[in-house]
Formats: C-alpha cells, sequence, structure tokens
RNA sequence: GGAGCGAUGGCCGAGUUGGUCGAAGGCGCUUGACUCGAAAUCAAGUGUGCCGCAAGGCACCGGGGGUUCGAAUCCCUCUCGCUCCGCCA
C-alpha cells in the first residue's frame, strides 16, 4: 500500500511514479480527493467529540450539585450532539473504507533504476552467467527424460489431483528432497534463519502480505474461506513481524523457509501444460528480508546473489534481468529475476524472482523498526521488506533433467548436489 | 464438540456498585545528582496512531458492535489463552 500522506504532500510526484507503470491521472485525482475528504470528516467528528467530553464533565458536576433540572437539559442537548457525532463518524469511516478499498488496487511505485516498459520486451539484462549448455545430440524435454527415468508421473497425478500435478518416484522424490536441504543449507551458511511456517493461513495475513484483495482469483481457499493456501512463503514471512516494532540493530533479519506453494494459474490456461514448469502445487525455498529504509538496496542485490549462488553451485547456466515497469509484481518497487537455461525449450526461464517492496508491505502490515543508538525520542519507522525465491524446487529439477542428460538417458547429478542426493547419476531403470 | 474462567502500557499487576483513567503500584529502561568508577540511593522522564504550521486536539485498556450525557468498567459477538468433560491420535 502506497503512502496516502504522499497524495497531500506530492501528488504531482506521487502522479509522475505511477504513470510509469500505466495508472492515469484521473486515479491519482480520486484518490488524492478522498484523501482531502478524509481529513475534513476527521477534522469535524474531532471538535465534536471535544465539545461532547467538555460537556460531559459539566453535567457530571450539576448532578453533583444537584441542579437535576440542569443536568435534564443538558442531556437532551447533548443527545442531539450525540447524533451529530454518529452522522459525522458514519460519513467519515464511509470515507475511510473508499479511500482503503481505492487505494489497495493501487501497486507500488517503481524505482527510479527500473527500465521503463509496457511488457517483458522491455526486461533489461543484467548478467549472464555460464554458457548455453552444449549436447552432441539432441535435448529431450524433461518430462520425457523423467518418464524415461520412471521418476515422474503426470498422468497417474491425474487420478488424484487432475491437471497440472505430478508424482515423484524414487530417486525423482530424492531429487527434490535433496535439492530442498541443499538450498536450506546455503541459505543458512548465507545467515538466513531457517523457519517452518504454517502454510494455511487466515485472509488477513494475504492482506497483509498484499496478495489480497488483488489476487484473490489466484488462491486456493478451504470451504469455510477461513483459510487460504500460501500461493508463497513469502505470505507467512511477511506476516512474522506483523504489528512489531523491531530495534534496528536486529535488522536486518533474515528467514528461509521451505515450503509447498499453490496457485490457481487462472490466467495461464494452456501455458506450459506438459511437465513441471506450471504446477497447482510446488516446492519453494523462500529468502525473506526486514531491513531499515537504509539497508534495503543493497539487501537486494545481496538476496539476488544468494539465489543466483544455488544456481552457480549446480553449474546451471542462467542470466538475470531487471523487469520492466509494466511486468513489476503489484508489491514490487523493482524486482530482478533469475532464469535458468533448459536446452529443450532453447531458452531461459523463470526459476526465481527477488523484489524490494520497500515499505509497501511494512505499512498494511505495520511493521516497523526503531534506532537503537542514542536517540531514544526516534520516531518508529517502516521497515522494508525483501522477499526472493532461492529457489523454485520443481523448476530446479527441470533445470537438472534437461542439462545433465546424457545420451544414453541417464542423468548426472551435480557435483555439489552428490552428498545430498546420495549419488553421482540417476540410471536407466533395468529392463 | 460441551462447561467455566480470562485477555490492561516493554514486563508484572491494580482498577469490574459506569464519571476528570492513557490508566495506581512494582520491575525494566533513559537522563541527571552522588562516586575515581561501579553498586546502592535520590530526582525526573519513559506507549502508539491520527488531525494540526504550531499550541494543541482526537482515538486506542485483545478485535468489532451496542447501551449511556459519559464505559477499561454494563450487554452482544469474534479471535486468542487457561481449566474440566467428551472425542481423536
Amino acid at each position: 500500500m502506497i503512502d496516502h500522506r504522499a497524495l497531500i504532500d506530492d501528488p504531482q510526484g506521487i502522479l509522475a511514479q505511477l504513470r510509469r507503470r500505466g495508472i492515469d491521472s484521473a486515479t491519482v485525482d480520486d484518490l488524492t480527493r478522498l484523501v482531502e475528504t478524509r481529513r475534513e470528516a476527521i477534522q469535524r467528528v474531532e471538535k465534536m467529540r471535544h465539545d461532547l467530553k467538555v460537556t460531559s464533565g459539566e453535567v457530571q458536576q450539576k448532578a453533583k450539585s444537584g441542579d437535576m433540572e440542569a443536568v435534564d437539559s443538558a442531556r437532551a442537548q447533548l443527545k442531539s450532539l450525540k447524533a451529530e457525532i454518529k452522522d459525522g463518524e458514519d460519513l467519515q469511516q464511509k470515507v475511510e473504507v473508499e479511500l482503503e478499498n481505492r487505494i489497495l488496487t493501487v501497486p507500488n511505485l517503481p524505482q527510479s533504476s527500473v527500465p521503463d516498459g509496457p511488457d517483458e520486451s522491455h526486461n533489461r539484462v543484467e548478467r549472464t552467467v555460464g554458457a548455453p549448455t552444449q549436447f552432441d545430440f539432441e535435448p529431450k524435454p524433461h518430462w520425457e527424460v523423467a518418464e524415461k527415468l520412471g521418476i515422474l508421473d503426470f498422468e497417474r497425478a491425474t487420478k488424484m489431483s487432475g491437471s497440472r500435478f505430478a508424482v515423484y518416484f524414487g530417486a525423482g522424490a530424492r531429487l527434490e528432497r535433496a535439492l530442498i536441504n541443499f538450498m536450506l543449507d546455503v541459505a543458512a551458511e548465507n545467515g538466513y534463519t531457517e523457519v517452518l511456517p504454517p502454510i494455511l493461513v487466515r485472509r488477513e495475513a494475504m492482506l497483509g502480505a498484499g496478495q489480497y484483495p488483488k489476487f484473490i482469483g489466484e488462491s486456493f481457499e478451504t470451504l469455510d474461506n477461513e483459510y487460504a493456501l500460501i500461493p508463497t512463503a513469502e505470505v507467512p514471512l511477511a506476516n512474522l513481524h506483523r504489528d512489531e516494532i523491531i530495534p534496528e540493530d536486529k535488522l536486518p533479519l533474515r528467514y528461509a523457509a521451505f515450503t509447498p506453494c499453490f496457485r490457481r494459474e487462472a490466467g495461464a490456461a494452456g501455458k506450459d501444460t506438459r511437465g513441471l514448469i506450471r504446477q497447482h502445487q510446488f516446492n519453494k525455498v523462500e529468502l525473506f528480508s526486514y531491513t531499515t529504509p537504509e539497508q534495503s538496496i543493497d539487501e537486494h542485490e545481496r538476496l539476488t546473489d544468494n539465489a543466483e549462488e544455488i544456481l552457480r553451485r549446480l553449474e546451471l547456466p542462467y542470466q538475470v534481468i531487471s523487469l520492466c515497469t509494466g511486468d513489476l509484481g503489484f508489491t514490487s518497487s523493482k524486482t530482478y529475476d533469475i532464469e535458468v537455461w533448459l536446452p529443450a525449450q532453447n531458452r531461459y526461464r523463470e526459476i526465481s524472482s527477488c523484489s524490494n517492496c520497500l515499505d509497501f508491505q511494512a505499512r498494511r502490515a505495520h511493521i516497523r523498526c526503531r534506532s537503537t543508538d542514542g536517540d531514544k525520542k526516534a520516531k518508529p519507522r517502516l521497515v522494508h521488506t525483501l522477499n526472493g525465491s532461492g529457489l523454485a524446487v520443481g523448476r530446479t529439477v527441470v533445470a537438472i533433467l534437461e542439462n545433465y542428460q546424457c545420451a544414453d538417458g541417464s542423468v548426472v547429478i551435480p557435483k555439489a548436489l552428490v552428498p545430498y542426493f546420495g549419488g553421482d547419476r540417476i540410471a536407466l531403470p533395468a529392463q
């Protein structure tokens, strides 16, 4: 959620930044008007409440002195004031609800270093690491590799769950598990505290993380609508410090969480229907940082590098791109996508997305920090939050199966993963 | 699932015949005095948000709603916690 104070202080500045994301001036004008209406409503109500308070005290004095006639007439008078206040409060609440509803649909302001552009074709490649894997045979898509090895079964998954699900068998299940452990260990080395959070959360948690109300249609909920299945561990991690004031010397706080993630993929009908790329349920290790406002720009680079480190250690070729304003996620002020090379698709595909939300999530979730050195009178400030996949596990399996496949159909296990996997190759099953 | 009890400031804990209570007291913390320094002692200060240029004002005693001129205090409801019973692992 953007800062509504800023709409009064610098509406032109806000408009200029939101324009880059395709928000028109009418929207900003509406919001600014609402903010001002709200202010007027508050001032009117507070004035009346003040009068009520003072006069109410006088009633007590009169009652004490036994002047019951004066008490009765004051009561009648206050009763009508009370009714006026009630009307004023209703109006104020109406304005505030409307402002809230409107402002919740406004995306975060992009950082100046974010490239402009309407769609992904304007994303900027920041760096490329490694070169596309070379083969002396035609590399197969991962689902063919996997089915031949007997480690992934998409058809049987439909028996219990329908499309966009997979069953892992044997070495496949083991590979997924090895990757999870490997990623969590690397995260721990980099200073992240491991967290195993609930994956069923209340709607307020979805709101706090910025998923709701915008993406209600993307989520799975329980039948009573009491709980939502998390679409990413970002949701529980962003709510971890709800309503807290964190001493600044504790920041940055870094967390890594392995969780399953659940997404309807409502807008993706027909896309990536084969294989592990786009599933309703997938595993992910998520990295999350809470920082002071001063730290977040640097932390964004660090967090992205921590995610890249997984690919470097697995010796998988990748590139890092900076999303343009039109491709930026709702809550993000700047996002780096890490894309891994997939030989069978002959292109790079997203395997991680690292975003700096600045104070956008913190404002909704009431997460603040306070200076710890000297200045005890310092006002609490909103923290900055950052998140990134480190990495999407299923897609990492895809990348390994495709990049490490051999002509005979077997798959080599990346060296860094051998101790976790307990072997250096997935061989074809004996006939 | 049934019955009962509870939720107050960083922590502990008063306040529940409604009235000046943002809230006693203690602890903790900050600053000052004393001290070579520390401890002890003494004094003062010590929540958050919103509106306001400011002075100041308004709100908040788990969340929401109600009664009343006036509610931390009364009523309803939700969430969370504890105790007992039942049920399940």
